[in-house]
DNA sequence: GTCTATATCCAGATAGAC
DNA sequence: GTCTATCTGGATATAGAC
């Protein structure tokens, strides 16, 4: 038994503390001795893992949009139907928002287009395209309202993504999973009082 | 009479050329040589004028939540409806992007905590306040359905804002006032097909 | 592979002539 | 008020010992 409690591996004490630092701070106001500093490595240490500060910076682009992709095809692979795919992606999204919030943040939150100027903007990458997917397949199969397929994946989840966003502005101040039901009625049954 | 074509003022020159840059580039990569060269003054003219980059950044602020300001009163004057306000603000919304991009884009997609650090979100200044009270008062009018005063405001702006990200980013190509219809239609009777 | 010390560059900001 | 030339700090990145 080489060691019962296995220390955090370098890399990944640098990613964390530098997810932590964008996330609070912002890429740009972060400096690679900031990182340095707080994971405790040596600044050669992470220029030997990661090439550099933008390293870094996809390096972490890439683990995040796994993290998606992992929430997202724990949904799918349940093979629910189309509404209640996205209700249980978006509870998802918000107790995610509460619980691993930096992930969340550097997922829907980051700038990345400011200082990863050569990757895909992260709205066309796999996990938000299988959102769209998701709803484009419930139009399909009159489980949802047919509509343009852009609008209506801003109108399933724009509603979630918006709290979100004014949840991580520290806008909204209490956690956002108590706003689950209220959100999801909403956006299926539409904010007009009148039936037709 | 003194000239017959008025030159556009220093300030206003530097404002816009900054906000032309800080909206492509990212505020951080934009240099305060970048500025002054685009707008062809020295940068001891931006110091005197402004201050500093920051400086150049607070003024554009205060200059973009004026203008949100003015397209909300424009609706708000009115004294429409509600469901009719939030429907003619979103229809501006949707122009605006097409029209004055940048201002829409530093108003609603630019991090300004940033760079601002000092300053508010910008989602709690007055302009969105005001929307969150139109939807507040139709709630109470009977107008619109009763529920968590965000919810119902993220339920109600957040598909037009969601729209505006994508289209930002280049995700969606087309213009998008042409989305109006669906985006309304989604909004007030909601995306499920079963009407109870 | 990991470290410290150092090099290099460039940004923001200022000084002072005009 | 506007300009050019200059200063200074701090950032990224590297060199080279261990």
């Amino acid at each position: 038994m080489k060691q019962t409690v296995a220390p955090e591996p370098i890399d990944r004490r640098i990613l964390n503390t530098a997810l932590d630092l964008f996330v609070e701070r912002g890429y740009h106001n972060v400096s690679v001795h900031d990182v340095q500093k707080q994971a405790n490595v040596s600044i050669g240490s992470i220029y030997n893992h990661f090439g550099g500060k933008e390293g870094i910076a996809k390096a972490l682009y890439y683990y995040v949009l796994n993290e998606m992709e992992a929430l997202v095809n724990s949904v799918t692979s349940k093979d629910l139907g189309a509404i209640e795919s996205c209700n249980q992606l978006i509870a998802l999204l918000l107790e995610q928002t509460e619980t691993h919030r930096n992930i969340i943040a550097f997922a829907l939150h980051a700038k990345h287009r400011e200082f990863l100027p050569e990757e895909p903007p992260i709205c066309s990458a796999v996990p938000f395209k299988a959102m769209r997917d998701i709803v484009q397949k419930g139009m399909e199969q009159g489980e949802i309202r047919q509509c343009d397929p852009w609008v209506a994946a801003a109108a399933v989840f724009g509603g979630a993504i918006r709290l979100i966003h004014l949840r991580l502005d520290g806008v909204i101040e209490q956690p956002i999973p108590t706003l689950y039901d209220a959100l999801v009625e909403s956006t299926w049954q539409g904010m007009d009082t009148k039936k037709e």
